[in-house]
DNA sequence: ATAAATACATACACCAATGAATGTTTATAT
DNA sequence: ATATAAACATTCATTGGTGTATGTATTTAT
């Protein structure tokens, strides 16, 4: 076929993006050809072969137009000049929660993320985005806790491990739920209920003191 | 190849399974064939295809051998008789996340189920079972709740399905974080304090109250 | 004792999907 | 103006895996 100016190339590039996120979101990664996401797009197999290596290539190309919402939590929170680290986290869950619902991108691909594709051999880069994006998290929000401690917005002896773990299992849940039944809560107006409990469970509990 | 006895065939029935369950936890659903699953039970297809229809049909039943966590509340906490509906949630969630570490088949099973298998027309069973699962558990969990505040141990106007999604989420949210990466928290000797920090959040948090 | 059904193993046919090879037209560099 | 390479479309060969059909030795019912 013709060639494209550089502009055009792009956007078909988009377009084969575009199909597959729609085409993985309906029928999940396995069950789709790449035949069915040359039709969705209105192109050939050729085309997808031209910009992406296989498969594989073209479904981290598309997750990797997303970023995470574990992997968006802004080191603003663990800065030591910050004055209310608690607030800005505080601040970043409710957007985040809120964010999902409301770019349906992110939530389509969230969605095929989550449910839509399995950790084998041929998604090695994204099992290990995770395992890295997790274990950052992690990191982060302890940082994060830390830094509040420190400002005296949460108990000196809270643990901060624990803690971090509860935010983790919480937010990571809270986000999984809503994606398999997005029917079943409405995550857009249960987002500060949820972060706030976290905190205040945060400042309260006596479980999550150390010893 | 020579007819075994009934009982025999139940136990070749049983090492298939026991099979797909190793290959499925390695390599993923998609990935295995069922080639791979008759050699690692040192068998062969023909064996698979008269214990099960298809792939499919081995899946689900290798999946029917456990009981999914949130399917196994018991109704007791919802028994108006009981006297300490909030002790018996505790002590449920406790055991539940205790037996995930320490059960080695539910553990893999459910390492397949979170993320060695996608949602697709060949899971739809597997699908309308996690779906009703959802939906039971946030009913039972809310009519444990409710009975909790009858008897006095909850705020009367706990916030209760806000307070159901909380649990279902922090809950699913730890189990799925310690399948993916076993190492990075003791979910055994986190147990407890995970599930008595959520019962103090729900008894405490002026956040999770209704108007 | 023997006919039928069972519990598999083996062999076969088939297809959907992949990846590569080739074709075609146009943008772009020179 | 021309050669080159880009941006795909088309065609082809290959194959891994599935489902089924058939074979076969026992078990079990009668």
């Amino acid at each position: 076929m013709a060639r494209k100016t550089k502009e055009d190339a792009l956007e078909t590039r988009s377009q084969l993006l575009d199909a597959a996120e729609k085409v993985f979101f309906e029928k999940g990664f396995g069950q789709t050809s790449l035949m069915d996401i040359a039709a969705a797009a209105e192109l050939t197999r050729g085309a997808i072969y031209w910009h992406f290596k296989n498969k594989s290539d073209l479904f981290e190309a598309m997750a990797d137009r997303i970023r995470l919402p574990m992997e968006t939590l802004s080191v603003a929170c663990a800065d030591p000049q910050e004055l209310d680290p608690l607030g800005k986290l505080r601040e970043f869950w409710v957007q985040a929660l809120k964010e999902i619902t409301r770019n349906p991108r992110k939530r389509r691909v969230l969605t095929i993320l989550f449910f839509k594709c399995e950790l084998n051999s041929e998604a090695k880069q994204l099992e290990i985005r995770r395992q890295a994006g997790h274990m950052e998290y992690i990191h982060h929000i302890e940082q994060c806790l830390q830094n509040a401690i420190d400002k005296g917005q949460l108990p000196a002896k809270l643990n901060i491990h624990q803690a971090a773990i509860a935010n983790h299992a919480l937010m990571g849940g809270l986000i999984g739920n809503w994606l398999f039944l997005p029917g079943s809560f409405d995550l857009d107006s249960y987002a500060e209920t949820m972060v706030d409990s976290y905190l205040f469970m945060l400042q309260n509990s006596p479980q999550l003191l150390s010893p």
